[in-house]
RNA sequence: GGGCGCAUAGCUCAGUUGGUCAGAGCACUUGCCUUACAAGCAAGGGGUCGGGGGUUCGAGCCCCUCUGCGCCCACCA
């Protein structure tokens, strides 16, 4: 082949070689998500044995929301270790999951069509939503045409997503995928969740629940937020017979009319005398106890406090603990009730509750603020706080407490021997990085209730319950109608029990549905049984259960991965997978989260377009699992950079130096030159380095080892060499170069394949045809023939080399300077080894004239004679 | 208030059991159109490893303490 190539062209370009005269990024994802997806290169194939599986639980994206990079990140995350034990033979159970249940997408449909559900309304088979969606005058619709049109939007986002993560080059096996609302998701939860029933780790309670008033449903604990909430201290006077009244600070006086006792701490002297006494309560002088609570708090406000049910979970404990009466005033809807309650109706506020009835808790407070004023029962005037209260995550009002029924599951919340269970799972796991562990144990040791499970929703999966209706047509709860396991998944809001019909329903003597929809935690509490086959597919559960990894940022530890211990520990006595590996966040430049209200999120759509998904990924992989890391985009600007360098290295040593013809399988016997045997030394050291990172979860680790190298190797050792790979030392001297560059180049490539398998693909391509470098086996020290070499002469080279570069830069010269005479020092081990390389040395250096040796304790130096630059 | 983590060059971070550990990349400076790559290459400047104690022959590395930052949980009288 021509070994002067001069006029750009590479010799390679005249041979009919696949390897490309000028290669480039631009459009490697989009060819090779293409030919992935036709050949179906990620593909699952069942083995024999669950030793040969390695099964992965990735999180289900919300698809009615939107991603940032720190998805993306997160998800690259998993996919390098998806990479690399595929490469290391194991067969990879790698599904993705789509959650488009719940009240995230029931918002986007409302949004995005202009309509509610309202499921008064009857089904219209020919509905077609507004063509011009106004999401502030939403048209009611039936509850099935709203889930006809949840479950059309979320198809077309699930596409949406999938053509994002193939661009990012997910190794997904897309046959694999499910969602939370499909048929799948609906047996498996509806099982699940009869089985918990029986078992009896799953019930049905009246009891104050965390309520939203604007979505109204109930909300768990898990999806708690505290945040700061603006409010005011009122000092209200109840009153005493014959005595001074008794002072309490509140910031809900609006609440005064539900009072049920007043509480103070049994060693609060100042309230001693009046426990056991009765005080009123202003404005409607209801008559209520005054009590000693040890939770109630001597320095917090008055030190004494109202309790009322329900202002607060402090009101829950001392109901509960106190055996105090309920006294309901806030509806579902956030409103005071219409109707003057029983406790007020014939007292001296009965008349004032025309005032109140009906009111939201602001305007209440309102009108009750301004009474108490009138009555000169509010002292002073109130004095605005910033105080803590509970918000549903996705909501904006505070939470009211309300008493309703609904279905909870057992967590340990309420249990302590459920709760040491669950720590006990929790250890079970190998967490990465470690101290995610305490995140978790932090979590179900603050447990305060068991898990509530329903939602007064409608794009959810159904309770597959009913409940007979006596002869007055109330509902039997204590003992609810079931189906069997063999009728699932069911839908009792269009489908009547056994031994009843559709014309029973609601009548007398007939049924009624359960109305509620299970949460879409519910549901993902259950995605390694969902993804891996439990009840539709038993071998696949049986080679994919335990799973080997299940991977998500921190922020959901308590949620996601709590429930699904939960879940596994009751059904299958186990934990769900071996190993935790948990992300960190990718915030902003100022260390702040990434949201969208601040406007600091970055889409990831942008990056990837600018950068490539191989520049993308790699920024990834440099963040270590657990840590948050700042977005910055000079960082996208390196990893762009090293996957152009491996295209034109690799570029260079297939097409110019090593040849195409030769390059596929390299003759191992060919490489006898001391560099070259040195160099794969070296590479053997840097092979064993990523593999023993890369199982412990140090994907970061195995990139840097491989990439430290691999710089060096372009710009010491391809340096080195080039000259002799040209021929200029002969035939064998030259073979020895060929071979030693492919195998290197091949072994890199593989190295490199988990974090760029764009372009390490893309290269591949060019010398095997149509198979896939990911199909490829992870490399071994065992494969580097040269690994007897002396790995101690590649550093020997880059001192040496580094001198000479050094001389020539000093003197603010090419580096393509000759030189007339080289005088190198160093300790004589290593001018001993360079010695061997001497050919290899003077090529790079342009070392023309003498060269000398002399041995010293210094590190390895050159002293040059230059030839005039102009000569 | 409880828990966890972090603090090493201007920036982002490595520093595995205390002894070539004071490093890398970016940024910066100075050179080089060198026949793979100028979105390149070469050379170089820059840190008393947050403060203070202690253990040790020896400490970014171990112990104590202080300070600052971040996250999770709790906190509605």
């Amino acid at each position: 082949m021509n070994t002067t190539p001069s006029t750009g062209i590479p010799a390679t370009q005249n041979s009919g070689s696949a390897v490309p005269a000028k290669p480039a990024l631009e459009g490697l994802e989009a060819k090779w998500a293409e030919l992935w997806k036709q050949r179906d290169t990620y593909a699952f194939v069942r083995p024999e044995s669950r030793e040969q599986v390695y099964s992965i639980d990735t999180p289900p994206p919300t698809v009615s929301g939107s991603l940032h990079v720190g998805h993306v990140f997160s998800y690259s995350h998993t996919d390098l270790v998806a990479r690399y034990q595929r490469m290391r033979g194991k067969h990879v159970f790698y599904p993705m999951g789509w959650d488009d249940n719940g009240l995230p997408t029931e918002r986007r449909v409302q949004n995005y069509f202009g309509v509610r559900c309202d499921p008064s309304l009857p089904y219209d088979p020919d509905y077609t939503p507004p063509a011009n969606p106004d999401p502030k005058r939403q048209v009611p619709v039936s509850r099935r045409n709203f889930v006809e049109l949840c479950e059309q939007l979320v198809e077309a986002d699930e596409q949406v997503f999938e053509s994002l993560w193939r661009t990012l080059g997910l190794s997904v096996d897309w046959e694999q995928s499910y969602t939370t609302i499909g048929r799948k998701a609906q047996l498996v939860s509806q099982t699940a969740f009869l089985r918990n029933l029986a078992r009896g780790e799953a019930y049905l309670q009246e009891a104050p629940t965390l309520w939203d008033v604007t979505f109204q449903t109930a909300v768990a604990q898990a999806e708690l937020e505290a945040r700061e909430y603006p409010g005011a201290y009122h000092r209200v006077a109840f009153h005493r017979d014959g005595a001074e009244p008794v002072y309490i600070e509140t910031t809900r006086p609006e609440l005064i009319c539900s009072v049920v006792a007043l509480i103070a701490h049994p060693d609060d002297e100042r309230y001693q005398p009046l426990f056991g006494t009765t005080v009123s309560s202003p404005v409607f002088g209801v008559e209520v106890p005054v009590l000693a609570h040890p939770a109630a708090e001597p320095d917090k406000g008055a030190g004494i406090a109202m309790c009322c049910t329900f202002g607060d979970l402090t009101d829950v404990q001392w109901w509960r603990e106190l055996n105090l009466p309920v006294r309901t005033v806030i509806g579902r809807d956030g409103r005071l009730h219409r109707e003057v309650p029983e406790w007020i109706s014939g007292g001296e506020g009965e008349g004032f509750w025309d005032e109140l009835a009906g009111k939201t808790t602001f305007s209440a407070r309102e009108a009750i603020v301004a009474r108490l004023r009138e009555r000169g029962e509010l002292e002073g005037d109130p004095k605005p706080t910033q105080r803590m209260a509970n918000f549903y995550e996705k909501g904006d009002k505070p939470l009211e407490i309300v008493a309703t029924r609904q279905w909870y599951l057992s967590n340990g919340g309420r249990d302590a021997a459920t709760r040491e269970q669950m720590l006990e799972r929790g250890a079970e796991l190998s967490w990465i990085p470690s101290h995610m562990k305490h995140r978790y144990d932090n979590w179900v040791n603050g447990l305060n209730g068991d898990w509530l499970i329903s939602r007064q929703r409608f794009f959810g999966i159904p309770f597959p319950v009913w409940y007979a209706l006596d002869t007055e047509g109330e509902p039997d709860y204590a003992n609810p109608l079931l189906p069997s396991e063999a009728q699932l998944p069911v839908d009792p809001s269009s489908q009547a029990p056994e031994g009843y019909d559709e014309t029973q329903r609601g009548e007398p003597g007939g049924f009624i549905g359960d109305p509620d929809v299970m949460d879409t935690w519910a549901t993902s509490s259950l995605t390694p049984q969902l993804a891996g086959g439990w009840l539709t597919d038993e071998e696949l559960f049986g080679l994919t259960f335990p799973m080997d990894l299940c991977t998500h940022a921190h922020d959901i530890i308590r949620t996601w991965l709590f429930s699904r211990v939960v879940r596994a520990h009751f059904e299958q006595h186990t934990a769900p997978w071996h190993t935790a590996m948990i992300s960190g966040f990718i915030v902003d430049p100022d260390r702040k989260k990434m949201s969208k209200s601040k406007g600091n999120v970055v889409v990831p759509n942008e990056i990837l377009d600018k950068y490539g998904a191989d520049a993308v990924r790699w920024r990834a992989a440099i963040a270590r699992p657990g840590l948050d890391s700042p977005f910055d985009e000079s960082q996208m600007k390196v990893g762009r950079r090293l996957a152009m360098k491996v295209l034109n290295a690799s570029n260079f040593v297939l097409g110019s130096l090593a040849g195409a013809g030769e390059g596929a399988t390299p003759d191992a016997s060919a490489i006898t030159h001391p560099a070259d045997r040195a160099m794969l030394a070296g590479l053997a050291e840097v092979v064993e380095q990523a593999t023993a990172a890369f199982e412990r979860y140090d994907y970061t680790g195995a990139l840097e080892a491989t990439e430290t190298f691999f710089w060096s190797f372009c710009d010491d050792h391809v340096e080195l060499v080039k000259e002799r790979a040209y021929g200029a030392q002969g035939a064998e001297a030259a073979a020895s170069a060929h071979a030693s560059l492919t195998l290197a180049l091949s072994v890199m490539l593989r190295l490199f394949a988990p974090f760029m398998p764009f372009v390490t693909e893309e290269v591949w391509s060019w010398t095997h045809g149509e198979e896939s470098i990911h199909h490829q086996s992870w490399p071994s020290a065992d494969e580097l023939a040269g690994s007897t070499g002396d790995a101690a002469l590649v550093a020997d080279v880059a001192a040496a080399l580094m001198a000479v570069r050094g001389a020539k830069s000093n003197a603010k010269v090419s580096m393509k300077t000759e030189v007339l005479r080289a005088g190198f020092i160093g300790p004589e081990a290593s001018l001993e080894r360079l010695r061997t390389i001497e050919d290899d040395l003077r090529a790079v250096g342009r070392i023309t004239g003498e060269v000398a040796w002399s041995s010293t304790d210094a590190p390895i130096g050159v002293e040059v004679e230059l030839a005039h630059p102009q000569a």
